[in-house]
DNA sequence: CCACTTTATGTCAACGTTTACCGATTCTCG
DNA sequence: CGAGAATCGGTAAACGTTGACATAAAGTGG
């Protein structure tokens, strides 16, 4: 019996009569053969290794976001190969170099990786396919799944406003990250809806971590007048703005409301729980990886829109309050 | 020029002269050359991927293994492949095929897929190095980086009974991943030390998730008399009976200490923040990689011992007090 | 019963790289 | 200047699998 024999039994290919495919199947069980994949891969000029890249250090975003593509990519065939990278915005072309030398068949693309131009050039040019995870520029390009920032954006802070908040601190993410941009762009929408002036000197710029949120929520709270709520740009720095409410002696929601972003793990173990909006990362990564695949298995219909939009949801729960409710 | 050439030349290997060295790199680099993996993974018997399996629901638990085992990663010269895989106790085979299909040079196992003897069996059999992270069973099998569990339940048990807590209800993880055993035998011991009796009605059984830990602390804290404080196997789980003591109008620590296990990232965020143990995830993971990586570089001098313990550390923070402490 | 189709099995080459080996050129030193 | 060594470049084979193609065997219809 030759190799081509085997293949063909265990590849469930024609051409082999069932006595031997069971045989064949019979003997490779015992045996514990598995093929080689390299030399698959090498003949079938893939790898069978979808990339995912990440910048964001909080942890429930990572873990969604691969469970969202492990979801898709379960039945084994292909594999998920994690690189995380920092600071892309100041070197993207390393970034590019590291995923085209990782031998992948395609990427997964999160903020901020998935809005430098120069990767996305890099990667065009060397044809490695790429789905890109809520980008927020040149939104055309790839496989582009998205939430509406704006409209979520708006939708928080149309609640605290509809709730007769006026004076609202604005605790910035990352300027880099483009989701930043979106959300501030909804809260303005919001304002302007109600002709409800924005005061300029309330919007203050973290990173998206506890830290530097703890830090840049005090300077709000230690002003006159007191803002009476404030729209952070993800939970964790929501959670830094009740805890340095806190320490200032503001009860939450009464002296204070609070409304996140991401509807984080920690949105749900904080105390009180956190106002948030739902980012369905996990609907997202999956329906990234399961178009990303479609692509490289040449069934994409051509039909399907490259560009998904997946809806948020504004979740209430009790951070947030009309201003000196009880 | 042969291909041989530019092998050699790209792989700073003799016998190629400067000049031509020189040349081959600038056209590779002008042409975005990059030598194909599959190939030279077919020849080197080697797929350059490690394996991180795990099972534990907690993103920082899980995120924290992944960046450690990146860190010892990032010459960029193996990859990361992440199988999570869930119910492992109930099917160590077939994560064992999985593992076997997914063509890796070695695998780290995380708990509680370190401590499945079919697994370990299977991988041994097909010469597939592994490496165990904080097992608890057969710790002289193969490559183990551990965190003594017992010592660390036993510091934490010790520190509630050293401010008079004689009441404490224990919360423990899923039974079937090792760390709970050893952890209990921690806490059995710092009670023997001091000669206080354990109240086995006081031990109630969670699986590491925030819901069931709120439901079982729940069933604690109703009970009379109440204990006075609580021991919980993971921070999740304290953070949850927090929450359930609030909700029954009890204050912490005034009412009720809780301490965690962990120091995961909702141990910080928590208010008040928990008294928990630090495990060294990251670190392990790291030395778990390193060693793995060495064993399959052939660097092992077979003079580093097999096993190695990482320390914990009690993280004494505002969730525990002397009973009935203001 | 022969020509013809279908099915089963086997042979060969190819995927892109590296290792082993060989011949040619250049260098070193007596 | 010549012998031996070191250096440089090249050729062939191998890694394990699959696709294209060939051959053999079996079934089918007139």
């Amino acid at each position: 019996m030759t190799p081509k024999t085997v293949s063909r039994a265990l590849n469930d290919a024609p051409h082999v009569s069932e006595a031997v495919r069971q045989k064949v199947k019979a003997a490779a069980e015992e045996l514990d053969y598995h093929p080689n994949i390299a030399a698959q891969s090498l003949i079938a000029r893939r790898s069978f290794l979808i990339g995912l890249t990440y910048e964001r250090p909080s942890p429930s975003y990572v873990v969604e976001l691969q469970n969202g593509a492990l979801g898709r990519l379960e039945d084994g065939r292909y594999r998920l190969v994690v690189l995380p990278f920092s600071h892309v915005a100041s070197r993207p072309e390393e970034l590019g170099r590291l995923l085209l030398r990782a031998g992948l068949d395609g990427i997964l693309l999160a903020p901020p990786a998935c809005d430098q131009p120069a990767l996305l050039n890099m990667l065009e040019r060397q044809k490695l396919p790429y789905a890109r995870i809520t980008p927020h520029s040149e939104l055309d390009r790839g496989i582009v799944v998205t939430m509406d920032e704006t409209a979520a954006g708006q939708a928080v802070a149309a609640h605290l406003l509809s709730m007769g908040h006026r004076l609202i601190g604005i605790v910035l993410g990352d300027p880099s990250h483009a989701a930043s941009m979106g959300r501030m762009e909804g809260y303005r929408r919001a304002f302007s809806e109600l002709q409800v002036p924005i005061d300029e000197s309330l919007i203050v710029t973290g990173d998206f971590t506890y830290d530097v949120g703890y830090r840049v929520a005090r300077t709000l709270l230690i002003r006159s007048p007191r803002p009476t709520a404030i729209l952070a740009q993800n939970d964790d720095m929501a959670v830094a703005a009740i805890a340095a409410a806190r320490d200032l002696g503001l009860a939450v929601p009464h002296d204070l409301s609070v409304a996140g972003f991401d509807n984080s793990e920690v949105s749900r173990t904080a105390w009180p729980q956190l106002t948030t909006v739902n980012q369905p990362v996990r609907q997202m990564a999956w329906d990234a990886a399961d178009r990303l695949i479609a692509a490289l298995d040449g069934k994409s219909d051509g039909t399907a829109p490259l560009r998904r939009d997946h809806a948020h949801e504004l979740l209430i729960r009790a951070s947030t309050a009309a201003p000196g409710a009880p």
